[in-house]
DNA sequence: TTTTGAGTTGTTCGA
DNA sequence: GTCGAACAACTCAAA
């Protein structure tokens, strides 16, 4: 018997359980199919991240006695055809949640025969629910039965030694791309950034998380993200380096970052259960916030020439590397929707055209958090000072610095505002594009406004829509 | 069915 | 400079 190993988002040998399966079913033959609709939609910087990922995938494949197929085209076309070339019997492939992956594997399961195998997550979507049957909403109750359901002896399945022989297929070239020097491809780098973080960084992670001038992360999201690296990898060294813990301080740091991996597996469920937060608010009590859409502002916030130091620095940060820090995630974010009272949907896009873990369900439960549009939502009151965040989690200004080096020559104490001891800098605003006390209050007379719109049925340019219901 | 306790990541104001 | 309260109710989840 023969299999095909379709792989998506799962660049990985070990703890791979749809490899596992299609070894069980015989003989495997890896593909993975360049489909012009998802490239379409996918930037060229995450795009080269997936090449690198998928040579240093065929690189461990050679070793192995396998070989990596390539094909272009529609997945349904291409896997046809490969189906008849080699005389595999079934497709095996690791299932995606997300709204696009679930109905093109839908569609295909009607004419393929293709297995769909839960490895995404530690527990599959369905599985953490209420007593009542319902999903989860709000954070913390869903992180209590996920814990619960943690089986005591979890443990990653190992990557296959040897792939027995199997039939010889024409592949494609991959398109050639360079190599991101922050984030090298594969999943020996993986495993080497997740060993290294869990073996010391792990127990500071609760005190350096949020410090922006820290390396204080895993630095493993975009990993994650294509699944050079499993959820359940990363949680079990997280549940390891807990019960290994010197001390409780060290513990609770250990189950910090379980945390942030639970809240990973918290935004797939809420995009699974509830996709329409893909395209609008999951509370349609503030669907009508009146947002200023403009494209000037939006420029500079993009660009990182707010004048605001700290937002800027990070916004250049994104652009040069793909990647952002998480506490400035938060503060640029809040800055685009509270300070600029831009939607939040506009911003969503840009960090998805730019990061390189850029993943619908994170980001966007991100975003809606920010906005407080969301589960589980910070209270609309709750806006970010981002000079008061810069000064407490860049303290000695060294993140500005790195990134906008136009105003490293600065004294540290002026660095995060510039523009209170009049200093001027020669193509850097002279001051922020906003003052943060006005459009603190602007955001908070539109967020009222917005709930109180719903209430006034009369008003049919604000039509309040009803949660979607199966 | 009703009740009760709780809810990622903050800021501002006034004592 | 430090500290506690107010911010605004509301919904969720479970007993």
């Amino acid at each position: 018997m023969i299999a095909l190993w379709w792989i998506r988002r799962d660049l990985r040998l070990a703890d791979n359980p749809a490899l596992q399966a299609a070894f069980q079913f015989g003989a495997v033959i890896p593909v993975f199919i360049l489909d012009p609709d998802l490239l379409a939609s996918t930037p060229a910087r995450r795009q080269a991240f997936l090449f690198a990922g998928l040579r240093a995938l065929a690189d461990d494949l050679r070793q192995r006695g396998s070989a990596l197929v390539v094909r272009k085209g529609k997945p349904e076309i291409a896997l046809l055809n490969l189906l008849i070339q080699s005389g595999a019997q079934a497709i095996f492939a690791e299932e995606d949640f997300t709204p696009f992956a679930r109905a093109r594997d839908t569609r295909m399961a009607e004419s393929l025969p293709l297995e769909l195998i839960h490895g995404q997550t530690v527990h599959h979507p369905l599985v953490v629910h209420k007593v009542d049957g319902a999903p989860y909403t709000v954070f913390t109750p869903f992180s209590k039965a996920w814990k619960s359901l943690l089986s005591p002896n979890l443990s990653p399945l190992p990557a296959p030694d040897v792939f027995p022989p199997a039939p010889f297929l024409h592949s494609e070239e991959l398109p050639s791309s360079a190599e991101n020097p922050l984030f090298p491809a594969g999943e020996v780098e993986a495993q080497r950034r997740l060993t290294q973080f869990t073996t010391l960084p792990i127990y500071h992670y609760a005190e350096t998380r949020n410090r922006m001038d820290l390396d204080g992360t895993s630095s493993l999201s975009p990993y994650l993200r294509f699944g050079t690296l499993s959820l359940r990898q990363a949680v079990c060294a997280a549940l390891e380096a807990a019960q290994g813990a010197p001390a409780l301080a060290q513990n609770q740091s250990a189950e910090t970052w379980l945390n942030e991996l639970i809240w990973r597996e918290f935004y797939i469920s809420i995009l699974y259960h509830f996709p329409h937060v893909n395209t609008r608010a999951f509370n349609p009590a503030l669907q009508n916030i009146p947002w200023r859409d403009d494209q000037s502002d939006f420029s500079a916030w993009k660009e990182g020439r707010t004048g605001m130091p700290v937002v800027d620095a990070a916004m250049r940060q994104l652009r040069e590397t793909g990647w952002m820090h998480n506490r400035a995630r938060m503060i640029v974010a809040s800055f685009l929707v509270k300070d600029l009272l831009i939607n939040w949907q506009w911003g969503e896009r840009w960090f998805m055209e730019n990061l390189l873990d850029g993943d619908p369900a994170a980001n966007n439960g991100g975003w809606q958090w920010t906005a407080g549009t969301g589960t589980d939502a910070a209270p609309y009151f709750r806006i970010f000072n981002p000079l008061l965040q810069g000064r407490k989690f860049d303290p000695n200004g060294d993140y500005i610095r790195k990134w906008l080096p136009e105003l490293a020559h600065l004294p540290a104490n002026n660095l995060h505002a510039p523009w209170e001891k009049g200093l001027k800098v020669s193509g850097y605003p002279e001051k922020p594009i906003v003052e943060h006390a006005l459009a603190r209050e602007r955001a908070l007379k539109a967020y009222r406004w917005a709930q109180a719109s719903q209430s006034r049925p009369g008003d049919d340019r604000f039509v309040t829509q009803q949660p979607d219901r199966d």
